[in-house]
DNA sequence: GTCTATAAGAAGATAGAC
DNA sequence: GTCTATCTTCTTATAGAC
């Protein structure tokens, strides 16, 4: 990792720690293992490094949208893989999303630091609402639809079954987030909740 | 309202747009009409208002508690009051939760503030989860409790039951905090999820 | 209790040598 | 590209008159 990278990857942790205005470009220099004025000669300003920050974040997320896109087509035409172990699928997908979201070094990070600075900048509540709520919702509730279609799962109102499964993880997400000694106990009703939903909404 | 008070006021509002270090006491002295170093004389540091928000916070929520508690024991006497009219009854408690937790001033402010701090300090971290994590789900678990003995719901797992209550009623309000023009859209899915909550958890 | 003036220090950023 | 020295501005806080 060069220079430049690095001053992205230390100042992420700390943004995402102390939010922006609490980190000085002193506290990213020394975990860069530079002084303070060097960092000029990569980014103009502290402000250009955030911004850095969330391209990157933007070029990242992107990537993996198209490659959630492609898993999301395979998905529909797979539809059949569905039609068996209905529980076993949620259970997966339940723990894969929550798991991936909650130890990806640079989406928790991320998640961390928009949560922060959410309310400062309109344009971050829309980063973070797509990110940690449409996308996951739009995703989820896609695969749903499969799963109705192919009768592994009943409902007449997928919007609300998707919101019935995602808004558990989404509020244990952010109970990890906060008081990270929780992990463990979050992941119990994790896997409690997805039974239960299986339980609810499955075909039985 | 006196000044001192006004100081407080002020500054939590500030506070929950901006977070505490992007507010100069100068910005809360401004709001209340008088000078910064007039501030002093109330507070004996910019910490001091902060901390002085925090007790003033626990104060209120202490009282709310007593008051809730007070409610949920008669409810628990009352418990005939579930017998009928399930779903009007968890419309009305779960819109209250929502609409009083969402346009409560001291309350909506005080949650974007602790939203903005969490990682910030352990305390606040913990402070947060008891407030709109663990004393919710404790409350509503309670009146689930009673509901499921009379015989309204019907689960073998009141915990995740309200899980499922609360989850969605919590990542909706997350929503309207950080997008209030996406209140609208929030109603209408609270409303659905309680009638879907209804029909899946209701005993008929 | 409020004001003006000002101290004290922190933090972002630049200049110029190497 | 990194450093030391330094500038400028911002921010908290105090002193002392009224």
């Amino acid at each position: 990792m060069n220079t430049k990278e690095k001053i992205l990857d230390e100042a992420l942790t700390l943004f995402s720690e102390k939010g922006y205005a609490n980190v000085y470009v002193n506290d990213i220099a020394e975990r860069v293992g530079i002084k303070a004025p060097s960092l000029y000669k990569h980014y103009k300003s502290k402000k250009a490094i955030f911004d850095a920050i969330i391209d990157e974040m933007n070029r990242r997320f992107a990537i993996q949208a198209e490659a959630l896109k492609i898993n999301g087509t395979d998905a529909g035409k797979d539809a059949d893989i569905y039609r068996t172990l209905p529980e076993d699928q949620l259970l997966k997908l339940g723990r894969e999303f929550f798991l991936y979201y909650l130890h990806d070094d640079y989406n928790r990070k991320f998640r961390k630091m928009l949560t922060i600075e959410q309310f400062h900048d309109k344009e971050l509540a829309k980063v973070y609402s797509k990110l940690y709520v449409d996308d996951p919702i739009s995703y989820q509730g896609a695969l749903f639809g499969f799963m109705v279609a192919a009768g592994v799962l009943k409902t007449d109102n997928v919007e609300i079954m998707t919101l019935h499964f995602y808004a558990p993880i989404y509020y244990l997400l952010t109970i990890c987030d906060r008081e990270p000694e929780r992990e463990e106990e979050a992941l119990k009703l994790l896997d409690e909740h997805i039974r239960q939903f299986d339980r609810l909404y499955g075909r039985k």
